[in-house]
DNA sequence: GTTCGATTGAAACAAACGTTTGGCTGGCCT
DNA sequence: AGGCCAGCCAAACGTTTGTTTCAATCGAAC
């Protein structure tokens, strides 16, 4: 009889084939969908035998549930998730979250995490609920409340889709950057830095909400 | 001998098997993508046998192909692909865009044929060309067009940039919705109509833009 | 009424799937 | 030494996958 399930936290042993397999999970579910991905091309990524999987995750549904777990830590940057100092000018929080989520967005941490993050985003799975409380309703309201605090008298579905407008042109890079390749060639996409990204991103925002203040340096 | 792959355009007789299967087809890989979805379950859904999917489309990719270019045929209102006449003003140019793609979004010709067609920018596939080619890179240059004839000394990359800052707002509503509603609440975002959104877009693009005209009424 | 091609049905195919079994390691304890 | 147990493997499990086979059925043409 396996351990069934050998907690998830710290305390469990070396045990380096576990390791191994949560990482190749990451990438081969992010690479194929939790469908598209076998479990004999996870544990061979891994160099670890089939059996690993039940051993060391139950099965293969457990196994994408970590895997999503893992990822929305070791998928986002530092600068996504820092917090603002209260004095600071909602108008410099607003352009700091904007640059630190287009920035952890263009180069994050672990790619196929955030591939991983992404794909649950676009088609929810059981894990989703991981991903959204974890990672994504925090950035959701944290968004919300520099908005308040920037526009205290908007109602509050004019607020909802204010930071609609704003996560939906930052998303737009990493959701549909294959998409955006095909149609203006990958040469062009890829001549757009994260950094003019950030820069227009925030502009744009800034005219769009009627702040004169240019965007600070990040 | 089956005739491996009667021509998909007109001239074939009824043959309502075949019409069914593309159908189903166009349902079962809408909701669980194409490796989700098995042959079976398909054929089933269609009421006919499985060897039709030989018979009539030679194997599940090409079935699989076919619906997805039967997709953006279908999928897309007629709003979406309407013309404007070369006197109109860019402005109004724009607000009709938008409002046409953004009711396009909410309220599909064929629900299940969206979703494909988002399935498919989200995680392209060998179909992909096919979506890209007939649906999105037409839409993409009437955009950067009425843009170009907006703002005519923005350079390109801008120009592209701010291009994806009103389609990424668009598509926000339909690649997320899901999340959303897992965030702030189902019956939070449903309270948020299209009109309300296309009003939304439209708006905080306008002054995104400097445009200072009002839009224009749908 | 017979013939023939198009269409459909039930069954079978090999391959791949996720999962389990049973036993072989090696280090650690008494 | 001997017993023990976690770690790991090769092999097999039963099921489902996509696809094919072949006979049955139908409808019109002759």
């Amino acid at each position: 009889m396996p351990p069934v399930l050998p907690p998830t936290t710290a305390a469990t042993p070396p045990a380096d084939a576990r390791r191994r397999l949560l990482e190749a999970a990451t990438e081969i579910f992010a690479d194929f969908g939790y469908e598209g991905a076998s479990v004999r091309q996870i544990t061979r990524h891994a160099g670890v035998n089939v059996a690993g999987i039940s051993y060391y995750y139950g099965d293969k549904e457990q196994l994408y549930i970590e895997a999503v777990k893992h990822a929305h830590v070791c998928g986002t940057s530092e600068a996504m998730r820092r917090e603002f100092p209260p004095d600071m000018h909602p108008a410099d929080k607003l352009s700091h979250f904007i640059r630190g989520m287009v920035a952890g967005m263009h180069a994050p941490a672990s790619v196929a995490s955030m591939k991983l993050m992404m794909r649950e985003m676009a088609d929810p799975s059981k894990a989703a609920h991981v991903v959204v409380e974890e990672f994504i309703r925090p950035m959701a309201f944290r968004l919300r409340d520099i908005l308040r605090e920037l526009l205290p008298d908007l109602a509050e579905p004019k607020l909802l889709m204010t930071g609609f407008s704003v996560i939906g042109q930052i998303l737009y890079y990493r959701q549909n950057k294959p998409i955006s390749e095909l149609i203006f060639g990958k040469d062009h996409i890829d001549r757009l830095s994260a950094d003019m990204v950030a820069d227009h991103v925030v502009a744009f925002t800034f005219r769009a909400l009627g702040i004169r203040r240019k965007g600070v340096a990040s």
